[in-house]
DNA sequence: ACCTGAACACCGTTCAAGT
DNA sequence: ACCTGAACACCGTTCAAGT
């Protein structure tokens, strides 16, 4: 054994707000929101409570910078795409995946809604419906309606990832338990849910993402046309 | 002054879940969520730990429950309305003022979107598509467009709610300090968010919430019957 | 400037002990 | 059954001290 006063092994390279940041990314799609401890980050950058708050601000700042790096390369991906339908429908499309893959994420979203990473998305939402010929006043409620739907979405995608990890179920399983919760429920005074309950195993919670964009979409063509 | 072995007077009705899911409400309303910690329940209530976790599984189930407690009765006053179109406003103007009202309760429900309240929401929302002559198999999509939604702006108001009680400035100047923020946006990369800023002073949330719940239905509308 | 890590001021939750 | 409150196992954050 060595001596007790050995200590960790410290880092020798320089710490930076990007190497806390991508560590916290790490933590976060691992093990989920509330394994990212400000202990837990010490530990896994070899480092000390002090050196990670001298780059940045606080806990919140740091799940902020963390979702913003997520969401950041999903709207520079897109760029490319010229039909403005197909534009939005690929932001939104980038959102889901990503939230989807990266649960925290959705939170975080839904938490602190003016970040960066969200300007870009109304944005690039907002300069799509100029280009369907969406008359400038109609395109602030328009962008807003499709936004609070993605982000309600997000929302639900979070919940149900932390309920996921909660049950410690796999995902076949965790369905199957909700789908019978359901059908149990009173035919008479729930019976769309009742209803849902049976057909929750042909559900695609991605399609009927879309089918939400599209009803939106459709939405804002028919009170902008007619 | 007193023995100093006084200890603080204790209550003598006996305490019920019911009880300290109405006092977790008034802490929320007056303070925020962070505000409502077991000690604060404890002092207000007069009681011990164990008293409040004899009726309560955890703060989560507590939270839960006082979100229920406050959108239960949201969903019990519109019953009455007859026509689909105008019971679908009213249960969606009903919970933007409820959320308006208890911003925590915005964040509980994207927390936690399974919770019975929201069961009889998304339960009211089918009957009321149905009744527009929504097709079967089109009422699922449609409610979730319209729930994800409201919860996309529920989670923004909470998230507004936070921001504002941080700034800890009146409604008027932080509403001004955002504009001026969004104002000194790149008008070139950021052109949609920069005329926003301009016009936040005539912005009007349940407006636009109104609007949102409108464009849906529209796009219902005008998916079902082309 | 950058980093260390003990210490502080909190949390939610438990549980032996009381009535 | 219902309640008490000290104690436990954590948190995020600070700051005097080091390099």
């Amino acid at each position: 054994m060595a001596n007790k006063a050995q200590r960790a092994p410290r880092r020798t390279e320089a710490l930076s707000r990007d190497v806390i940041v991508q560590a916290a990314v790490a933590i976060l799609d691992a093990e989920g929101e509330e394994a990212l401890t400000l202990r837990a980050l010490t530990v896994r950058l070899a480092t000390g409570y002090g050196a990670i708050y001298h780059h940045v601000a606080d806990r919140d700042d740091l799940l902020g910078a963390a979702a913003d790096h997520v969401i950041g390369r999903v709207v520079a991906d897109i760029g490319g795409v010229a039909d403005p339908r197909e534009a939005l429908r690929a932001v939104a499309m980038g959102l889901f995946d990503a939230i989807a893959a990266h649960p925290w994420v959705g939170a975080q979203l839904t938490r602190e809604p003016w970040r960066p990473a969200l300007l870009d998305v109304y944005e690039s939402v907002s300069a799509n419906l100029h280009a369907l010929d969406v008359p400038e006043r109609a395109v602030p409620d328009s962008a807003g309606a499709l936004v609070n739907y993605i982000l309600g979405v997000a929302g639900q995608n979070a919940a149900n990832a932390r309920a996921l990890a909660a049950s410690k179920l796999d995902r076949e399983t965790f369905l199957a338990n909700v789908a019978a919760r359901w059908a149990q429920l009173d035919p008479v005074r729930y019976p769309a849910m009742h209803k849902a309950g049976r057909h929750l195993r042909e559900h695609d919670d991605r399609e009927q993402f879309l089918a939400g964009i599209d009803l939106i979409l459709a939405g804002i063509a028919a009170v902008n046309h007619t």
